[in-house]
DNA sequence: TATTTTTTCGAGAACGTTCTCGAAACTTGA
DNA sequence: TCAAGTTTCGAGAACGTTCTCGAAAAAATA
């Protein structure tokens, strides 16, 4: 395959290189019936830009790396989707990597999309993640960095962020107020700042209402559904079972809730369930599961904005932290019938 | 932020720039002492390879492209992290987009690919895609495509396939097996190579066992949740009632099963249902429902064997098809209780 | 018409690599 | 010790763009 460069079509026409560079570029020192027949040529010519040489010379990649725990989930690609759209209108191509929970090949990926020029990156912590210091020296060395979703108080960089200590209270509140009162938190992994944040959302609420939370109401462990299940059957092996549970998010919920059905509890009449970031599968198991939806879509706007800000800022530009709000979606689990 | 380059190297050094590139390419002309030294400064200044300088002179990107039509369900997710497996290993990053099963924006996003000069593309054709003028062209022209799953007959290119035929036959047999006569066909759209194959294995799984199939048993529709709801909607509307339901993915029956189960339908006793394409979604749903499993991630291993085997071999390839092969899983929503 | 201003263009460096070619510096063998 | 062979290196072109600088051509002004 030859491709058609920018000489090329210059020969064909007895001009410049830089005539013909200067039409696809909208430069004014060009006089416009030139550049008609330029771009005329170069279409008939089936020319096509070389975005590495173009990249090379302008020392930007216009490439953004995205970072993302899994995304067999459907969250992950959703927050995708939405830095994809303010992104591609840029005219930037998005590097997706994925790290499966795993910090080495969280490091991996960043490492290699650095390689590659990336001109900024978007990045959600995997679970394992605990040892901060190379993001840190990364951000401090000027590199766009924002960070989403999961992340640690303690890097000093952008972020955006969703209001997890406010909607935890709400979900928790919801179920005080319906009565229960031997409420269960499936934090997840208590590290990270989000588990922290809706711990702590837990924990306010139960004050506000005065009522004590006992240290074995609430558990750590990961986010998947074979975690739900595994506390589950601990839970019921001890006899110490709750009347409400508030998981950290929707997959924990789940795989408790199979358990405790597949017991003989009744859901919610035995047992209430909520989870946190509404995921499909949420709404059509039995029955259907109150959660907290977060608004993924602009989650990732928001990161592609706060990114593109801090690329054209350059240096002068200070950490901002963006806090979004979502909704409670009561659903069937956590209400209880008269 | 400065980039350190191998001028820098080589200027620290006092030696040419060409040793310093031999050091990182693994070049025998070069003294395994000098390499050594080289690699040494280059990591204590920070060197970092600036990958488009190399692939303009290499004339390749060691990009390659992945479109696919969706990725909120998990199918395309555990797919593309198959071929990253394979790709990243061999020095590729991996661009992925997403049509939104529109034509339109799967042809930009080919284009955009395109223009990042990437080394080949593996794709998967949105559900409204119809012409493949612009694909053929490109096969034609010796640019490296893989078609995965959804794909068309008339392609002619290499392709990586599902034996839709043998399972969607299987799967039917299975439903035959068990005493029902009257099931229903829920093919999606029925333009796609992957609809009409699985049409026809359920086709031939009834001929097989001599029995007739009426056109109303075949039903063409998105391939929504939403669609699987409005089908079955319409067909208790007008009492035609099937005693088994056999659909072209978990979307479809699960939206049905939805629908049939609110207006007071049993499953499987009144109802069996079976889904294709296993999903996670599948196995939470009540009951759980059976559906054939496809290979997702050995799906992208072998998409991505097979283009990289077409990068290397140039013009002289022939397009080939490989075959995968799943595995029906049978649980409780096609099992008649004796 | 002569001068100035504006518009339009071309030459050629630069971006950071790889790679070819030939030359210098060693080894080897007789 | 000298020729031939082998190893190791440097110079500089090339990849396909953008961009600066200055010059030519055209237009405007005096």
């Amino acid at each position: 395959m030859k491709y058609i460069t920018i000489k090329d079509i210059a020969k064909k026409l007895n001009t410049s290189v830089s005539t013909v560079s200067r039409a696809f570029n909208d430069k004014s020192d060009i006089n416009a019936k030139t550049k008609e027949v330029v771009l005329k040529t170069a279409k008939e010519m089936g020319y096509r830009q070389n975005r590495m040489a173009k990249n090379l010379v302008q020392r930007r990649s216009f490439n953004i790396g995205i970072v993302v725990p899994e995304f067999v989930n459907s969250f992950f690609p959703e927050v995708i989707m939405g830095a994809q759209d303010v992104l591609f209108e840029k005219g930037y191509q998005v590097l997706i990597t994925q790290s499966n929970e795993c910090y080495t090949t969280e490091l991996k990926n960043v490492q290699s999309l650095e390689n590659s020029m990336v001109d900024g990156l978007l990045i959600s912590l995997s679970s394992e993640t605990a040892n901060i210091d190379y993001y840190q020296d990364l951000v401090n060395s000027g590199f766009p960095i924002i960070f989403f979703n999961r992340t640690y108080k303690e890097i000093k960089a952008s972020k955006v962020l969703f209001n997890d200590y406010k909607w935890a209270m709400f979900a928790t509140e919801h179920l005080i107020r319906q009565g229960y009162r031997n409420i269960y938190h499936f934090q997840g992994i208590k590290t990270l700042t989000l588990s922290r944040e809706r711990r702590r959302g837990f924990m306010d609420a139960h004050k506000k209402h005065k009522i004590t939370v006992e240290p074995h109401q609430v558990i750590t462990s990961g986010f998947f559904m074979e975690d739900g299940e595994i506390i589950a059957k601990k839970l019921i092996k001890n006899n110490t079972i709750p009347d409400a549970i508030f998981a950290a998010n929707d997959q924990l919920a789940i795989g408790a809730m199979n358990v405790f059905k597949n017991n003989g509890y009744k859901v919610p009449e035995d047992i209430a369930f909520i989870g946190f970031s509404e995921s499909k599968m949420g709404s059509i198991v039995e029955p259907p599961l109150s959660s907290v939806k977060q608004p993924t879509f602009e989650i990732g706007k928001q990161a592609a904005k706060l990114l593109l800000d801090q690329i054209e800022a350059g240096n002068n530009h200070s950490p901002q932290t963006v806090m979004l709000d979502g909704e409670l979606h009561i659903r069937e689990s956590s209400q209880k019938k008269i």
